[in-house]
RNA sequence: GGCCCCGUCGUCUAGCCUGGUCUAGGACACCUCCCUUUCACGGAGGCGACACGGGUUCAAAUCCCGUCGGGGUCACCA
């Protein structure tokens, strides 16, 4: 009796920046699909292009894992997670099986070597694009003797090797999309390792996938024509078939494919503006908000000169800040910055091209575990709606145990801004949480929302501008004739002689409650409002008790006191 | 351009396989009103799609063909 196959899925991410939401759908779902059999994720790192490749990025690939509460059962070890039996799991180490099954495939004939420089090739490739023809390699190579082709081994004269297609059709037989033929002249014979000796993506997927035991394939669709190439090259090798699954391409709400060089596209369109108004700010990068260069002058220079480079996280973001423009968030490390969860980041990624249907929407990793079916998965790309995703952030903060929201506040700030949490006495940090949490949307709104809090108390940026002062404390109410600087001022005499047991928001209420009655007719917003823009400088803050009490009581009176001043000297 | 895939509200989708229960359901966004100490939250209502054209059928969003539109891919990147 054949034993039956456990699954193997497996998230092979080459390591170039961070993880992008399009790789981490690929990666929940495969991990969904082997927790749903019993079976296995692989995460391998396929480092073989030697020019793209970093260390530091593929740690940052599994913190993002991680976050997202992706683990894996097989792969590069972090964090207590990764190893087994099949690594090494970057593939840059796994060279002496690439050599071996490439031989096995020329003993075979089944490959070849080709001593074309790439130079010429880009010739013939244009050659045929400009007579509107796909080019196909034309297979010069072949006609080398073996005394020739021994000849330039032993000169080193650099070769690749070639597979050599047998020349039919091949059918995709996919659980998402379905059957579909390739013909044969679509699949010419691809080079399988390259000039440096590391074997192309090609090549060393289909050895990895065979040696690691991989079940089912489950990848973006840009991969898809690929896969009869994959399909050849198993069966030149008798090598299993895994099955394939491949997915929808997440896109831009502008219908464009969602890529990580988006960030330096809108650097490139924002620097492109700026240079037509003045070609020489090109010279040197743009100051950022301290003064300095917001990049170095070499990495300008080359991301200036070369449209593929890519700026690192930081510099991309003091260029951005220079410049006054948005970066779109397009990794999971900027969706986690921008303070979003990441159960419901995985929520709203698994429903672009996933339902369960019966109108469910709001799901967590062991649902989609348990009802995960791949010929449910969208066919059509999907656009990422960010709207969408920051509704589900928000029901999901306003849903969760107060205490649980202080706790993930506190656990954000401590990650990226530690100013703030530093700034503040720990309780007056929960208060002050306990106060925004229904109003935040993200994590980041609370910090982004809150600045008065640890500004300074003379800091001129909690100083109320001229319209404010003008609207909020200046303007007389027609029905009982007070101004704000009015309230303010009687309110400041009040609050002065309460008891400093009293500063908190349960004794503060009554007090103010019945000022407002009596001086203001009852109309809490006359007298909420000033206090609220001598407190903060603005007239958005939580509710003006908890806002006054997250304060000491004397650093309150100050900025009340000080407004009042600043109000009556305009 | 060749090849492959896809095409339901602005967006994500349910329905399609196994035609009738679909005057096409849900969610987000948007609009209106209500609530309100700001901003939010919340409540009620509204707008809004089967790409188009032919078939097949008593009956088509569902099956077939064509057209148009979109995406992917054609590297010594993955």
């Amino acid at each position: 009796m054949p034993a039956v196959q456990t699954v193997v899925t497996r998230f092979a991410p080459s390591p170039s920046g961070h993880l992008h939401v399009g790789g981490a759908r690929s990666a929940l779902f495969c991990w969904a699909f082997a927790r749903q059999h019993g079976g296995r994720m692989i995460v391998r790192i396929e480092d073989t292009d030697q020019k793209r490749s970093s260390d530091a990025a593929s740690v940052g690939f599994l913190a993002d894992l991680k976050w997202l509460g992706i683990d894996w059962d097989e792969g590069p070890t972090y964090e207590g997670t990764g190893g087994g039996p099949h690594g090494p799991y970057f593939q840059s180490e796994r060279l002496d099986l690439y050599n071996r099954c490439l031989q096995q495939l020329i003993d075979a004939g089944h490959a070849y070597y080709a001593f074309e420089t790439p130079e010429e090739l880009d010739v013939k490739r244009k050659a045929a694009l400009a007579e509107k023809r796909a080019y196909r390699y034309d297979r010069a190579a072949l006609s080398l003797s073996a005394q020739e082709i021994a000849a330039k081994l032993a000169a080193n004269t650099p070769a690749v090797v070639r597979f050599k297609c047998p020349g039919h059709a091949v059918t995709i037989h996919d659980e998402v999309l379905g059957d579909a033929t390739i013909p044969a002249e679509e699949i010419d014979d691809f080079v399988i390792r390259k000039a440096d000796g590391f074997p192309t993506y090609h090549f060393a997927v289909v050895v990895d996938d065979e040696f690691m035991q991989v079940s089912h394939v489950m990848r973006a669709q840009e991969h898809f024509t690929n896969t009869a190439k994959h399909m050849l090259l198993q069966d030149a090798l008798g090598f299993r078939r895994p099955a394939y699954a491949h997915m929808s391409i997440i896109c831009n709400p502008d219908g464009s494919k969602m890529s990580k060089r988006d960030k330096d596209k809108t650097l490139r369109a924002a620097v492109k503006a700026k240079a037509s108004a003045q070609p020489q700010s090109l010279a040197a990068p743009p100051a950022g908000t301290d003064g300095s260069p917001s990049v170095a002058q070499v990495d300008w220079d080359r991301w200036l000169s070369d449209k593929n480079v890519q700026l690192d996280f930081d510099s991309a973001q003091r260029l951005a800040e220079a410049l006054c423009v948005i970066l779109p968030e397009i990794n999971v490390d900027d969706f986690r910055r921008s303070g979003y969860l990441p159960e419901v980041l995985c929520n709203f990624l698994a429903l672009n091209g996933w339902s369960p249907g019966n109108d469910i929407e709001k799901f967590d990793n062991q649902f989609l575990a348990k009802h995960l079916r791949l010929d449910r998965i969208q066919k059509t790309a999907a656009k990422f709606d960010r709207a969408k995703l920051l509704s589900f952030n928000t029901d999901a903060i306003t849903g969760m145990p107060r205490e649980a929201f202080i706790a993930r506040a506190r656990a954000h700030g401590e990650q990226f801004h530690g100013d703030f949490i530093r700034a503040l006495p720990a309780q007056a940090f929960d208060r002050l949480a306990a106060a925004s949490h229904e109003r935040s949307k993200t994590l980041e709104d609370l910090f982004a929302g809150n600045a008065w809090v640890v500004a300074a108390d003379d800091s001129p940026a909690i100083s109320p501008d001229a319209k404010t002062i003008d609207k909020v404390l200046l303007k007389s109410d027609p029905a009982t004739g007070g101004t704000g600087l009015s309230h303010l001022t009687a309110l400041h005499a009040i609050l002065a002689t309460t008891p400093d047991t009293s500063w908190n928001p349960e004794a503060l209420e009554p007090i103010i409650t019945a000022y407002a009655a009596e001086a203001a007719a009852g109309h809490m917003g006359k007298v909420a409002q000033p206090l609220r823009v001598a407190l903060t400088g603005g007239t958005v803050s939580p509710p003006i008790f908890d806002t006054l009490c997250i304060l000491p009581k004397a650093r309150a009176l100050a900025r009340i006191a000080q407004v009042i001043a600043l109000a009556k000297r305009d």
